[in-house]
DNA sequence: GCGATCAGCGGCACG
DNA sequence: CGTGCCGTTGATCGC
């Protein structure tokens, strides 16, 4: 496709906000928060409505190269390319994709209101444990939910049958070692501004071995959370408090 | 453009590996690690040669809906709907994406061995710290880069001039809690093994107050680290010792 | 394969 | 705006 008629439908998109998808072979720079190059290579480019520019080989999840939407898009005709720039600033970044050939440029006018509702989240999990708290330890009364820390926000806060503060951080993934930093900062905090004796509680899927280490030597506790996902919601399947080195006796 | 004709140009493309862009009204439904359903509206869906899946909406830099490479694709023409199907294993996880109608489908076979440099990196930086230590501090001797730990690895291990070990966490942007307590970790773990006094130092271009005060609570040390980009690599303008409560004095 | 960490992380919510 | 933190995080590298 010539280069041309390429800038043309690219403009034509750009100012009616169109989704413009182009095909063809450039080099792509980037200069701003860090700076990269990806030498000549023939790939796809989508520039969405809203600025959104995205540079994506023919594999990898990830766009390899992209700008934030908001930006400034530009095109420009030079000798034998095209050149299709995203600017932004703040950060000041810009991004150019250079191309020696198009074999195909259009643009799509996309209607779309729907956004994503997604089940199986933290704040999800988080819910489902407010509602049982004994499912975590008998005897267990939740004060508040998303408590504001100083800074930061504690996932469930409450208080056992002994009337110690407990705070709980849920995973929705295998724990590793800043998620166990984390139960403990806020540990801290809570132990600083109420002097009662606080217990932290990490209630996750999994633990890595060396997080369960830091974490015991930490006095801090850990529960197995069994959930599984059945649309279009999640469903805790059990919480079981993890005994210390139960793996001793097996 | 007709279903079924579609299905033939996304089936072509999935067997020779090519890059597939489908632009038509759907639906997506999601179910693996987390749920998640979309209901109908129009996008952009790329099906990449290694199997990568992604649905685009006309706004926002990420895909609202995606499967990573590997997997398997196949397609199915229902009533009055072409259904595209991505699933894998382990995680076992499934996306659909159900159309009603296809504006476009089309692939091209893309060749492309270019992969991506970047500058600025915290390897980066690191590298450039090691070859000038004393930026950091007068006197400092560099021991090792990436020294591996018993869980992760240190960026930069040294030895100060009164012969302490010293321990450098570099960070490319600003430092907030999680830097710290990772600093921290690594410095309780050195001074474990050896049984010198250890500092930490915690090196990146701006940190959070509150990040700030925790160092200090710690007795962890903050260096400015200003560095600019100027292709095709960074560079180190100055690295400025952080004076513990500076801001009093004005 | 798991585990730890970086990333131009992006995105959201809150102060 | 900055700050914190979740995410179907992804991508990489070492064990």
């Amino acid at each position: 496709m010539d280069l041309t008629e390429a800038q043309a439908i690219v403009d034509e998109a750009l100012s009616a906000r169109k989704m413009a998808i182009i095909v063809g072979e450039c080099s792509v720079k980037y200069h701003g928060r860090a700076a990269s190059k990806l030498s000549s290579g023939e790939r796809v480019v989508l520039i969405k409505g809203d600025g959104s520019f995205l540079v994506h080989q023919n594999s990898g999840l990830a766009a390899i190269n992209y700008q934030p939407p908001k930006g400034t898009i530009t095109t420009k005709l030079g000798e034998d390319t095209l050149v299709i720039r995203a600017t932004r600033k703040k950060p000041a970044e810009l991004l150019e994709a250079i191309f020696s050939k198009v074999f195909s440029a259009s643009s799509f006018s996309l209607r779309d209101d729907s956004s994503l509702r997604v089940f199986g989240t933290e704040k999800n999990l988080s819910d489902l444990i407010m509602q049982k708290p004994d499912l975590v330890e008998e005897g267990l009364t939740v004060l508040n939910q998303e408590s504001p820390l100083s800074k930061g926000k504690i996932d469930i806060f409450a208080r056992d049958k002994k009337g110690n503060s407990v705070v709980i951080e849920v995973k929705r993934r295998t724990a590793g070692l800043k998620e166990v930093t984390q139960l403990q900062r806020y540990v801290d905090e809570v132990g600083k501004r109420l002097d009662t004796k606080t217990r932290g509680i990490l209630c996750a899927p999994k633990i890595t071995p060396s997080a369960l280490h830091m974490l015991e030597e930490k006095n801090l506790e850990f529960c197995t959370l069994d959930y599984e996902i059945h649309n279009p919601s999640a469903k805790i399947r059990s919480i079981k408090k993890k005994q210390k080195g139960l793996g001793d006796y097996l």
